[in-house]
DNA sequence: GGCTACATTGTTAGCGCTCACATTCACGAC
DNA sequence: GTCGTGAATGTGAGCGCTAACAATGTAGCC
């Protein structure tokens, strides 16, 4: 009787049940220190017995928060965009916050806008862009947000807090590992151009070549996937002097193993190959893959822990960006070996 | 000045700057037919000038309606989960909706009724839950939803619309195709128990192998990981009799391979080799596999049509519980030839 | 002209909640 | 006793929007 039938119960059904008012169940549903614990009894039994549930609009309209962080997202078929989005997803609930997730089609800076822009009208209140090209990056410039917004994988984005791996990192620890097993150079097969990720693996190969004082040989760019590691690959099975190589991801090194097999060339016999990511699959290859290991779901954490402290801080004062940086690991597997004699 | 600074524009705002009412404002933004062309001009160029957006918890509030979709999603490092939820969110996003997404750590029918429970207080319209697990099906029953459900991989779940790829077609198709090939029999690793793909694959299996008056070896029951997929696939590599397997999904698949290479067994020449869901890797393991074909994004785009034909019905008549079924496509390359000579 | 019909716009009343403030009561200090 | 204090609760207003209805204008028709 409590409860007109044919509506579910609001606020003011509770109170009444309970014999308080609307807004001591407001404050029992809040935590509010100054409820007395016999009214918090009532007000809860009350609540179960309706089985009410308070209406998150109309929360919404007055406190002016949704509990909704945005994702932009790009490419979830790919293996590291998918594992940053189930981090993020599971930083998110735990901390109370609800996710509206948008999948980008293209890497445009119109899209990204728009996505962006999409997701304003459902009053997020932050965004979490996982931003793992330079476009993506300039996109969130464009995009103007009145909101925190929060990059992964976002490379240096100027004056936005960024969470990601450290890609140069791992990249250099491929090319020391492969240089410590006596090869007088590693070739590189790389992301596509623009990817944040790529050019950072690129700049890290760079680097460990030169600091080891190795000759540095043109890089082929490929676009991450297998069919573009089989095509680099086979182009580098011909060069009889190439020894080893670091792929940017471990599904081109898939491709690229392939067309070393294909072409007669042993691995880790005569080349050894090293790739990036450490997907589930890398383990089991032919031969299985030596490889960078990232923590996407360290990233995805991160990068929900810097915008809720942005978040935190409200309106007025932007904290400086800040970046957190999670290193990479090394996996060694049986796809390297000692450089053959010459 | 139409906007005291500090604050967003409101509707009011705009109709003062427009020289209407709100309600007028109200009407362009929601396409109302009887506004003069003029007017609607005024109140655009309005909103433009003070970078309007409408507020979407208190357009909630009256309506009554969020525009969010809740999904339940489970294990989104798998291809399969991952590329529906992929095709569910574009769906949506055309339709004009929202997705709130939760994915599920573990499968208890508890963690099912959390998550919906956790939507439901963000107020989602209805559910799509990819459901490809018996115990996910149990848990929609508990969670005695009182908005619209729809289950994406959910087998034949009663009284619960469906979208589904015809997992027990496609598993036929790979069979046939085994026996076509002169093998007198195939043997199978299949996915876990419980899990409904799984399940519809065995059946399929064993279908065909009937149909077909070929002996039913015992299935061997992995878990989508490659290293089952290795260990059950080593184990059949010391039996000689085998010549063909059906594994039942493309990770295991290549755990097999591995497992085949490692015994010293060719594929195709001595065991052929057939995989389920063509992931992209799968035309590059070696030898290139032989699998089967979903189409994920076709279910999922069908999962979320089915939900927003349930939507459109509003409350009183729920309709008669529906299902689509996506056909499988067998995707033939080279981890499959004519049966060895016994 | 006077009436109807319809297009166009305005007015008013909430949707269900939280916030700010008012009120009540109990208790201890003086 | 009186007052102050703080805990516990209630009251009223208003968040920004849409729905229902009212009011106006405008044309068409007899």
């Amino acid at each position: 009787m409590s409860v007109p039938s044919g509506r579910s119960p609001v606020m003011a059904d509770v109170a009444r049940l309970a014999g308080v008012s609307h807004q001591t169940v407001s404050r029992v549903l809040n935590g509010h220190p100054n409820v007395k614990t016999e009214t918090q009894a009532r007000v809860q039994a009350a609540i179960e017995e309706l089985g009410y549930r308070r209406n998150s609009s109309a929360r919404a309209l007055v406190t002016r928060r949704t509990g909704v962080i945005g994702v932009v997202a790009f490419d979830t078929t790919l293996y590291g965009p998918a594992q940053t989005l189930a981090g993020i997803e599971q930083a998110a609930r735990a901390a109370g916050y609800f996710l509206s997730v948008v999948t980008l089609q293209r890497v445009t800076r119109q899209e990204v806008s728009e996505a962006m822009d999409y997701l304003a009208q459902q009053a997020v209140e932050g965004y979490v862009v996982i931003a793992p090209h330079r476009t993506v990056v300039e996109g969130l410039a464009d995009a103007a947000a009145d909101r925190p917004v929060v990059a992964v994988e976002g490379g240096e984005a100027p004056d936005l807090p960024v969470a990601t791996v450290d890609q140069g990192g791992g990249a250099e620890l491929a090319v020391r590992h492969l240089l410590d097993l006596g090869h007088r150079t590693v070739h590189h097969i790389a992301g596509p151009r623009h990817w944040l990720e790529a050019e950072y693996r690129v700049a890290g190969w760079r680097r460990a070549l030169e600091a080891a004082g190795a000759p540095v040989p043109e890089p082929l760019f490929g676009d991450w996937r297998p069919r573009s590691g089989y095509d680099l690959g086979g182009a580098l099975a011909r060069d009889r002097s190439v020894t080893a190589m670091f792929v940017a991801n471990d599904q081109m090194a898939l491709g690229a193993l392939r067309a070393l097999a294909e072409a007669g060339v042993r691995v880790p016999e005569d080349v050894s190959v090293v790739g990036f990511d450490d997907i589930p699959e890398a383990e089991f290859f032919t031969p299985p893959l030596t490889t960078v290991a990232q923590d996407f779901s360290e990233v995805g954490r991160h990068g929900i822990r810097l915008l809720l402290e942005r978040l935190r801080l409200a309106d007025g004062a932007s904290a400086a960006p800040a970046r957190h940086v999670v290193p990479a690991r090394l996996v060694v597997r049986t796809s390297t070996a000692a450089a053959p004699r010459a």
